[in-house]
RNA sequence: CUGGAUGUGGCGCAGUUGGUAGCGCACCUGGUUAGGGACCAGGAGGUCGAAGGUUCAAGUCCUUUCAUCCAGACCA
């Protein structure tokens, strides 16, 4: 199994390099870790984006933009938030260049430094609190629901592209609202926006649950997240949703007055998704010929490769692809022909193969003959000849069909690898295997830290969703009682 | 910051006991090819991570330094 843990992450940087790369700056530069990416993966991003952007509107909320830049002292005010971020941000501390005095180039004018240093937003709670504190007087202000699409950026000792990138892209919701229970609704809202965006969208099973204290949003009092399995049976967190209490409220004292004439604090969520989802679909279905691309987020769902010798045979098949691309998408579907002649079938499947594109369709003389056209999908690596009748009907099913089978492929995996466990002797095996184990938790920092310890698994969710196991039982690790299993796993 | 490994054309690598850099892929030109990653011929591209030292001579030996990768600490 540590062999396949290796083959499957060669493999993974292997399925990135049509997506991502990372930046190539400056030698010296100390900048670790940004990534470029790239057109089509940016284009699967914008997918995620429209999609995800519809859901949100859906319950309410609407985009908002805030600024980049934050003052230092705002990071002053919330004493659990600073503890969790204040380390590893990119600060600024000048405003201007110069010529450099002693030959070329330019360097940084000493003369202007910043009175108050700004930093790089690693996220928004603070410059968005301080901003609603304006926006809040009343009870009749409330809910306020916003979200933002951005890049923020950390500064982070290790870096892994899409998963854990210097710079990356996010939305971020922030909302304020009049009471705990309405904040606590909204977190569970969202939280389940993801998982169903996940599951529909993604084709990517998760499950879906409470963070335990220790792996909690720093100044949260719940965090929700939805937990996916990869192929290398490590755990990724997709998505998060907070239930932060009145921490930002009080510390940035945004207070509203109530029907009654009172003034009171307003209770805040906040959640997100990022540019790390697009990790999380390479991670979970490509195969050993590339990228798997789910079609509801593959920028090219249907790709069509022309077989000729002659510059008559490739005109005529060129003409009858124009004709299906036309027929499919009028149904919605995005398709293209990839007319390029200077390159052979075969190396043309291969590398759209490895583009994660969900089916492809060829057409040589033979089929211009017989009106058929060869249809391969990506998902099983099967193809079949048929006729040109009725295709796009065909083709609109075959999409559809995929995207169930790559999900239920993704079920399937997971479920043959999470498992029930107590006893603390399989456990420490299982858990290198790249099992997700279900165990019994007394629901102490201190076990979750002693396990962390001794086997680098910590508790991804206590479940809320199908996963939910409420029962007596024992401690997997100190033997004390508890109510109910949680899910340990090795996460990215 | 700690431990281990590695830096040689765009990418992946070789380079013996020091003798003045080579291979595969990719690229360019011409031709033949085309139903699963084509073939032949020709061509271009490197101050060997950087600085210093030893030597008649350094990719190779010594010192320093920088960077990258893996394992920790941090995290979506």
């Amino acid at each position: 199994m540590a062999d396949q843990i290796t083959k499957r992450s060669e493999n993974y940087s292997q399925w990135y390099s049509d997506l991502v790369m990372k930046a190539d700056l400056a030698e010296q530069s100390q900048v670790r870790g940004c990534m470029v990416i790239k057109p089509y993966g940016y284009a699967i991003w914008e997918k995620m984006q429209r999609i995800l952007d519809d859901m949100f509107k859906q319950t309410g909320v609407q985009n908002a933009y805030f600024p980049l830049f934050i003052p230092k002292s705002f990071f002053s005010r919330e004493a659990e938030h600073v503890a969790g971020f204040a380390k590893e941000c990119a600060v600024v501390t000048h405003h201007r260049l110069m010529n450099d005095p002693d030959g070329k180039g330019v360097v940084v004018d000493p003369s202007a430094k910043l009175e108050e240093e700004l930093i790089v937003r690693p996220t928004s709670e603070t410059i968005i609190w301080s901003t609603y504190k304006n926006w809040i007087t009343s009870w009749r202000d409330l809910p306020i629901l916003c979200n933002q699409w951005a890049n923020v950026v950390r500064w982070e000792m290790r870096t892994r592209l899409f998963l854990r990138t210097a710079e990356f892209l996010w939305q971020e919701g922030h909302t304020a609202h009049a009471t705990a229970e309405e904040a606590m609704q909204e977190a569970r809202t969202m939280v389940d926006v993801y998982a169903k965006f996940a599951r529909e969208t993604m084709a990517l099973p998760v499950i879906e649950g409470h963070k335990s204290p220790n792996e909690r949003f720093a100044g949260a009092l719940d965090t929700l997240t939805i937990e996916a399995m990869m192929q290398d049976g490590k755990a990724l967190q997709a998505g998060t949703s907070h239930f932060l209490g009145q921490n930002f409220a009080k510390s940035f004292d945004v207070q509203y007055t109530d029907k009654e004439g009172k003034s009171q604090y307003v209770w805040a969520t906040s959640w997100g998704v990022s540019t790390r989802l697009m990790g999380a679909l390479v991670m979970a279905h490509g195969d050993d010929n590339g990228l798997v691309l789910p079609p509801a987020l593959a920028p090219i769902q249907v790709v069509m490769v022309p077989i000729y010798r002659k510059p008559e045979e490739m005109e005529a098949i060129l003409s009858k692809m124009e004709e299906i691309k036309k027929g499919l998408e009028a149904q919605g579907h995005s398709v293209k022909i990839d007319n390029r002649d200077t390159l052979r079938p075969g190396f043309k499947f291969a590398e759209w193969e490895l583009k994660g594109v969900p089916v492809r369709l060829a057409i040589g003389p033979r089929d211009l003959e017989n009106g058929t056209v060869e249809v391969h999908r990506r998902d099983t690596l099967t193809k079949e000849t048929m006729s040109l009748e009725g295709i796009g009907e065909h083709i609109a099913h075959l999409l559809d069909d995929i995207q169930k089978n790559i999900y239920q492929k993704a079920f399937d995996f997971r479920q043959s690898n999470v498992e029930k466990c107590d006893s603390w002797d399989e456990f420490k095996e299982k858990i290198t295997q790249g099992k997700f184990l279900l165990c019994h938790w007394d629901g102490t920092a201190e076990t979750e830290q002693k396990i962390k310890d001794e086997t680098k698994a910590t508790i991804r969710c206590i479940p809320i969703d199908s996963f939910v196991c409420e029962e007596e039982g024992k401690d997997i690790y100190s033997g004390k009682p508890s109510k109910q299993r949680v899910v340990f796993a090795i996460a990215y």
